[in-house]
DNA sequence: AGCACGCCGACT
DNA sequence: GTCGGCGTGCTC
């Protein structure tokens, strides 16, 4: 910034619009005549207060996620909170009072609102008289100097407010729990064996780099199976052995349990803490204070363990990055990945990305050299993945056994044969069983009156809304006038209940949105889940049928295929190996490239070929995107007043749906009766810090004049079509 | 966002 | 004179 700006963003300035020249001379009048008012000492506070003797200046991030208030405020520190009021505590400060009265007289108007000590300093640069801390809120310094730097990082990245990413950052205080001390910390452990890790060519020289305190880099393309959980507790213990800390994010509670109970086996009890949002808020912010306060030196968790403040971080891993739980659903939407990335290269510790499917974007961290594969070969992947077997659409047709049961021959024979040694997981899309209607005679879709939402039967009798639930009486068709209506596909939840009765024998088990079950038994039963609902099998599934393949496939995603091949792939990895005669059949049409590389279980080729299409079409993750969303007046504004790097490209607009009542909400819609806009910003790869940045200027400055939440800003937004 | 300050016209 | 309209800009 400029001397010239900062003259001219003096107050005094801009009202009087004298001509050049003269807004210096105001600011110098004011100056005197405040200094002239107020002869002006050290820091003091307007009450004249006795302060702390050292370090009188507490530099303070205020806790508002405003982008124009993104900045540090200074405030006097009383001698009496000298003590607790060191960087890192919370605190409560007054703020917001209006114009600072210089005549000395009482100001109480401010709010009260919470902030962070960031530093104490010898003295400030703000020109008028400081207000003084109201009071520290407690003398527990969560603000560590990296977990600050890491917010300041991710705000950064993602054209957010730093006070916006110190509540995903910063768990809310609980008293009870600061009060407890937390355990000694243990010694560290010896470093373990590769174990399964032997699979893999550079398995055990990735472990043995953890081991030796370096920070290797990989991206990780799992092999099927159940060792993942324990492979990942190898590569924790091995950073611990080193001396330093460890953090996994995972994609749910679910797997994360799996981990906790992987680590207590191969490290014992008392050296992990597990952050998950199911453990409530006390326990939470206990285990979280154990992890700041260097008791516990491995974490794993859900989401927002990813900001988890390990002490000297040797290790982050992240386990499945494609599933969307990985993005976070508050401002400024970090994710995941994106986050351990900056960890790695902020902390210069090890990366571990591991799924057994491959995102574009882990790809992409290969192929520009920033992290290595880590796979098996084809012959250890023979041994763990299972047979996979399609049936497409022609052969389907053909089968005349599937036009009555409306399953092919070769996955009733399938599931016939899966049966006799073990579970059969039957894999089928949400929402299944209550198939959409149409109108009888011309097939228009049958809606709902009030929201225009898809009518459902549930139960064979009431029309309802999907939407917004209200029945529908006497419905009637808007096109022809018929009143008579028609299944327009059959759900796949009801083939598998068909299934169900086919054996009567066997029992059926579902897993899904409500209830989701973690295992099941090694007897033979039927086990009908969503994706990512599957429970595991002990000894692994006989057979999985997957039905779901017309529905992953038909949305015009990006992301589509690598959706697709994403829960197919954690499906098949459930079965046993073909060896043991595991076989996975699914419907969808073989020419695909997704069937085919699940076919070839060749998740990382897929992603490799996904992003050279991307490449040539230059969408991300090979370029970096923005959406800024508005109303169309805002938005052009807006954009007209942003400074942005000069090759950026702008796609659109495009109108945006509208947030209407009943419709699932999603965070991208406009608000209701609003008609928005959409415009989507390219830039090349390296400019995306360029771009934030811009974004963030020009909403500071929109927001500073009162524009509200006119304009939103999304860096890699998750649902370009 | 809140909220005070200030520069305009209608009122006791 | 001074009460209060809301337009403008700051908040340590």
């Amino acid at each position: 910034m400029s001397s010239e700006n900062e003259q001219s963003a003096d107050p005094g300035a801009g009202a009087a619009e004298p001509g050049p020249g003269a807004p210096e001379q105001l600011a110098l009048i004011r100056e005197t005549v405040r200094q002239a008012k107020v002869p002006r000492a050290k820091p003091r506070t307007w009450r004249g207060a006795a302060l702390a003797k050292e370090l009188p200046v507490a530099r303070v991030l205020v806790n508002k996620g405003v982008l124009h208030l993104d900045q540090f405020f200074d405030y006097a520190v009383p001698e009496e909170l000298d003590a607790d009021a060191q960087p890192g505590v919370r605190v409560r400060v007054r703020f917001g009072a209006g114009r600072h009265n210089v005549q000395g007289g009482r100001r109480e108007g401010g709010g009260l609102i919470d902030g962070f000590i960031v530093e104490r300093r010898a003295e400030s640069d703000y020109q008028g008289t400081l207000a003084a801390l109201a009071y520290v809120v407690s003398p527990e310094p969560v603000l560590g100097p990296e977990l600050l730097a890491l917010s300041r990082a991710v705000a950064d990245r993602y054209a957010g407010s730093l006070a916006d990413v110190l509540q995903l950052a910063v768990p809310p205080r609980n008293g009870r729990a600061e009060s407890k001390p937390s355990p000694e910390p243990l010694p560290p452990p010896p470093p373990p064996e590769p174990g399964t890790w032997e699979r893999y060519g550079q398995g055990p020289a990735f472990l043995r780099a953890l081991a030796e305190g370096g920070a290797p880099r990989a991206v990780w393309t799992a092999l099927p199976g159940p060792h993942w959980p324990a492979e990942i507790a190898r590569a924790v213990a091995a950073t611990l052995s080193s001396g330093r800390g460890a953090l996994v994010v995972v994609p749910d509670g679910r797997v994360a349990g799996r981990i906790d109970a992987a680590l207590t086996e191969v490290l014992g009890a008392g050296r992990h803490a597990l952050l998950t949002a199911d453990s409530g808020p006390e326990k939470r912010y206990r285990q979280w204070l154990a992890v700041r306060r260097g008791s516990v030196r491995a974490v794993v968790g859900t989401r927002a363990a990813m900001f988890a403040p390990v002490r000297d971080l040797g290790l982050v891993a992240v386990w499945d990055d494609g599933d969307s739980s990985h993005s976070d659903t508050n401002a400024p939407f970090p994710h995941v990945r994106e986050v351990l990335e900056l960890r790695a290269a902020q902390g210069r510790c090890g990366f571990l990305l591991g799924s057994t499917s491959c995102t574009v974007e882990a790809a992409q961290l290969v192929e520009s050299g920033w992290a290595l594969p880590l796979i098996a070969d084809r012959e250890q992947l023979r041994r763990a993945a299972p047979l996979i077997r399609t049936v497409g659409d022609g052969e389907l047709a053909r089968d005349g056994a599937a036009r009555s049961a409306r399953l092919p021959s070769l996955a009733w024979q399938t599931v016939r044969d899966g049966l006799r040694s073990g579970p059969v997981l039957v894999q089928v899309p949400r929402r299944g069983y209550a198939p959409r209607l149409a109108c009888e005679r011309c097939r228009t879709p049958a809606r709902c009156r009030h929201c225009a939402g898809p009518l459902e039967a549930p139960d064979q009798q009431d029309l309802n809304c999907a939407w917004c639930g209200q029945a529908a009486r006497a419905w009637q068709c808007a096109e022809c006038g018929s009143n008579r209506l028609r299944a327009q596909i059959v759900g796949a939840r009801r083939t598998a209940e068909e299934l169900g009765r086919a054996f009567p024998a066997v029992p059926v088990r579902t897993s899904g949105r409500d209830h989701i079950l973690d295992a099941v038994p090694a007897a033979p039963a039927l086990v009908v889940s969503t994706p990512g609902a599957e429970p595991v099998a002990e000894g692994g599934y006989a057979a999985a049928l997957l039905l779901d393949g017309w529905a992953m496939l038909g949305r015009p995603d990006l992301r589509a295929g690598e959706e697709a091949l994403r829960r197919w792939t954690a499906a098949g990895a459930l079965v046993r190996g073909q060896d043991e005669g595991g076989t996975v059949v699914i419907v969808a049409e073989p020419t695909l490239r997704p069937v085919q590389a699940l076919v070839r279980w060749d998740p990382a080729g897929f992603a490799r070929r996904e992003l050279a299409d991307r490449a040539e079409l230059r969408f991300p993750p090979v370029s970096r995107m923005a959406s800024v969303t508005g109303p169309a007046e805002a938005l052009t504004s807006f954009l007209a007043a942003a400074d942005l790097p000069p090759e950026a490209e702008l796609l659109g607009p495009v109108p945006v749906p509208s947030a209407e009542p009943g419709r699932p909400r999603r965070p991208s819609d406009a608000p209701p009766g609003e008609s928005w806009e959409r415009m989507l910003i390219r830039v090349v790869p390296g400019r995306g810090a360029a771009l934030a940045g811009a974004l963030k200027t020009a909403q500071a400055a929109r927001t500073a004049k009162g524009g509200g939440d006119q304009v939103r800003i999304r860096i890699d937004p998750p649902d370009i079509g």
